[in-house]
DNA sequence: CAGTATCCCTCCTGATACTG
DNA sequence: CAGTATCAGGAGGGATACTG
């Protein structure tokens, strides 16, 4: 195998592992970083509240977001049994341990993107 | 305006505001990380080098965020006046400045997503 | 080599209406 | 209140072919 390619395939294997790849796909779009940006500030929120906070969601959009974060574990639902329903949102522990990362990218966004 | 208001009126202006949206709009996405990652890593890349280095990525996809990091000054085009025609991209400072919150990300990634 | 051009299709998203 | 169901529109993205 010739220099270049090798030098091909290395970097080839960089790109295929590049975890933040992984990280977008779950924790990025257009919603998912809004929703947890408004827990890290807010700690207990409802359905309906984070509904009205977040502008432009729908309720559908909202509900499979919520979903999707609460299967990997980044927040926590709970649900009471009472009429009409009450139901919690909140950061897991995890979901908290994304602060500083969020923060830091928030403060690059602020000085280098407009 | 009732208190309950007030506190969804301050929660909005927050969603609103979320510097993190932005970051991943401009930032986000399938490609446009994998891209810098790379680019990270291996300092100057040619347009081939970068379609064979990213695996599935389209020279379609490629050149459209190629273009749109351009844009927002986060990777450099140098192109030279030869045939067959050779162009170059490596990083901006900016984009080099990512490279402290991508290797965070990063980390956080392997230890809390699979 | 470094891209465009074109076609096509999927899936994401929004809007609206409905329900336990 | 906290969702689900349904439908439709459009952008995003892939495959292929072509060009200076």
């Amino acid at each position: 195998m010739k220099t270049e390619e090798k030098k091909i395939e290395k970097i080839y294997h960089q790109a295929e592992e590049c975890p933040i790849t992984v990280f977008m796909e779950q924790i990025g779009g257009k919603w998912k970083p809004v929703i947890i940006w408004v827990l890290l500030l807010n700690e207990v929120m409802r359905f309906n509240e984070l509904d009205k906070a977040i502008k432009g969601i729908s309720q559908k959009m909202l509900s499979q977001q919520l979903k999707d974060l609460e299967k990997i574990n980044i927040i926590n639902r709970k649900s009471y049994p009472v009429i009409p329903p009450k139901v919690e949102y909140r950061l897991t522990k995890k979901g908290k341990s994304l602060k500083e990362n969020l923060t830091k990218i928030m403060e690059w966004s602020n000085q280098n993107l407009k």
